[in-house]
RNA sequence: UCCUGAGUAGCUCAGCCGGUUAGAGCAUCUGACUGUUAAUCAGAGGGUCGCUGGUUCGAGCCCAGCCUCAGGAGCCA
């Protein structure tokens, strides 16, 4: 009796009238008699009932929302209908005490953004503890995916020289005191004196490092942090935020494809087995907020069914090509009703459309091929010209309801000539990626990869709203409070 | 970065056409009750009205600038 057991573990057994030692933190005191205890293992409470008549008053005053409690005692049958069993407490023991004056989370609804200014203690409640396992499962499972695939886990590195693909602002790295940087000759930073010797960055994406390791591994895959500098203040995007690359040897666009969308059924499979209780509460709380709504603005879908959804059906593959055509002929399109016209050929897709694909056209996950080169990265492997004289990539986007693109991806262009010839008009220097082009120089493969942002999908997987309510602690303009 | 909206008690909000002592619910505290489930009932305390400046006899309210937050857009994952 002297071990201390998880709620989790105690909810499960059915098992009554045994002795156990529980340690959590109070939720609610009601009646000066039942403790709503969490310890985090679980959503549910475990409900310890104190026999208040023979405890010490000076004890009960210091059961209060927040504490850090140990109880130990027999689990019975409750006699309230709320759950099957209470912990009759013979022992209660106060380890943390918690000024319910101070206590910033209080036993009532609080708003997300509250939350989120005092995400230190988020972690406390209900909607925060659900999605924190939650994202777990789904880093599990990310791992296991691969790992079963034989894939190499390779980390790459988070301090870079290069940006990649140009995408993006890029952090600095820098030991120099800013005040007083060295300067060269002409005035300049000097930045042969830096740390490096040369000016670096947090990375953007590891991905031109992964190529190198499936050019000799096959398949590889990444799963760390990214840093885009970007002034972004959307609920899809963060400052720091994790992103998992896959890339494989011998691939073309379809492999790629085919694997991504495995991976992503694979993982909410995972998540809705292994998370019932916290996606049954998610899919509650969903459904409450959209009581909220009129009628037009709440999905036909709850979370649960969302997700069922998305495992029980095919993701739609069309061409860029094909999507302009369907966006074309859309009502919303005829009428005016997009913000941005669709007219020709070659412009990006804005969310509107990508929404109305996703959401209306199709209703379920779309993956759009085979985008016009020149609104694609250079390393993206380089169709044909067809009969109209479009140029296209073998690029892949998945894009979800709700949540636009969740992945990015490509078959890779492993023509040396191709790619250099391409680097060369989009002005990205041969020079600083030397390494990058020996690839290509050395036992060149075909071979493709993708990027999947993982806050994205536990957006997805969670039903939130905001991608700063899905990382305990969100960077974004102007936050870097935690 | 742009557009729109917001910032008033610990939290969520109301506050009329600029007018005298700024309100409610929840939370908290005190008491009652004691098998409760957001417990209930009674009472109490709690405010630099985001910041700076301006207009006015008088500003929570009007004007300007700034800060922060939310939603949307762009960029993207």
């Amino acid at each position: 009796m002297s071990q201390r057991i998880k709620i989790k573990a105690l909810l499960e057994s059915e098992q009554t009238d045994i002795e156990v030692l529980v340690k959590g933190w109070v939720r609610t005191f009601r009646n000066n008699q039942f403790i709503a205890l969490n310890d985090g293992s679980t959503n549910s409470n475990l409900q310890v009932v104190v026999d208040f008549e023979n405890t010490d008053p000076a004890l009960l005053k210091r059961i209060t929302t927040g504490a850090a409690i140990s109880a130990s005692g027999t689990l019975v049958a409750s006699l309230g209908k709320g759950q099957k069993v209470d912990l009759k407490a013979k022992v209660i023991e106060v380890l943390g005490d918690c000024d319910p004056e101070t206590y910033p989370i209080q036993p009532k609804k609080h708003s997300l953004e509250f939350l989120r200014e005092n995400a230190h203690l988020r972690f406390r409640t209900n909607t925060f503890g659900a999605i924190f396992r939650v994202r777990n499962s789904l880093a599990f499972a990310i791992h296991q995916f691969f790992q079963e695939r034989g894939f190499v886990y390779l980390h790459t590195p988070i301090i870079t020289a290069s940006d990649a693909e140009g995408a993006g602002e890029t952090f600095h790295v820098t030991n120099f005191d800013l005040a007083n940087p060295p300067k060269d000759e002409n005035g300049e930073i000097d930045f042969k004196e830096d740390f490096f010797g040369r000016p670096t960055n947090l990375t953007v994406s590891g991905q031109l490092e992964g190529e190198l390791g499936a050019m000799a591994l096959s398949d590889i895959y990444t799963f760390g942090p990214t840093f885009r500098a970007e002034n972004s203040n959307t609920t899809r995007h963060l400052a720091e935020f994790w992103m998992i690359e896959p890339e494989m040897a011998f691939y073309d666009l379809n492999d790629n494809m085919d694997l991504a969308e495995a991976l992503l059924k694979y993982v909410i499979k995972y998540a809705l087995e292994k998370n019932v209780e916290d996606i049954e509460f998610l899919t509650q709380r969903l459904l409450d907020e959209e009581k909220q709504k009129p009628q037009q603005a709440r999905s036909e879908m709850t979370l649960i069914e969302k997700l069922q959804f998305c495992l029980n059906n095919d993701f739609e593959r069309l061409t860029y090509t094909e999507a302009i055509a369907i966006l074309k002929e859309s009502t919303p399109n005829k009428k005016k009703k997009f913000q941005y016209p669709v007219e020709g050929w070659g412009t990006d897709l804005q969310s509107e459309h990508e929404r109305y694909l996703v959401e209306k056209h199709f209703k379920k996950p779309v993956i759009l091929t085979d985008y016009p080169k020149q609104i694609k990265a250079f390393y993206m492997r380089q169709n044909e010209t067809d009969m109209n004289g479009n140029e296209t990539v073998r690029a892949m986007d998945i894009l979800f309801p709700g949540i636009g693109e969740i992945v990015g991806g490509s078959q890779r262009e492993e023509r040396l000539d191709k790619l250099e010839q391409r680097m060369d008009e989009m002005g990205i220097p041969k020079e600083e990626l030397w390494w990058y082009l020996d690839t290509r120089r050395f036992g060149a493969c075909p071979h493709a990869g993708f990027g999947l942002g993982f806050e994205r999908l536990v957006l997805f997987v969670t039903g939130m709203g905001n991608i700063r309510d899905v990382i305990p602690f969100p960077r974004f303009p102007k936050n870097a409070e935690f």
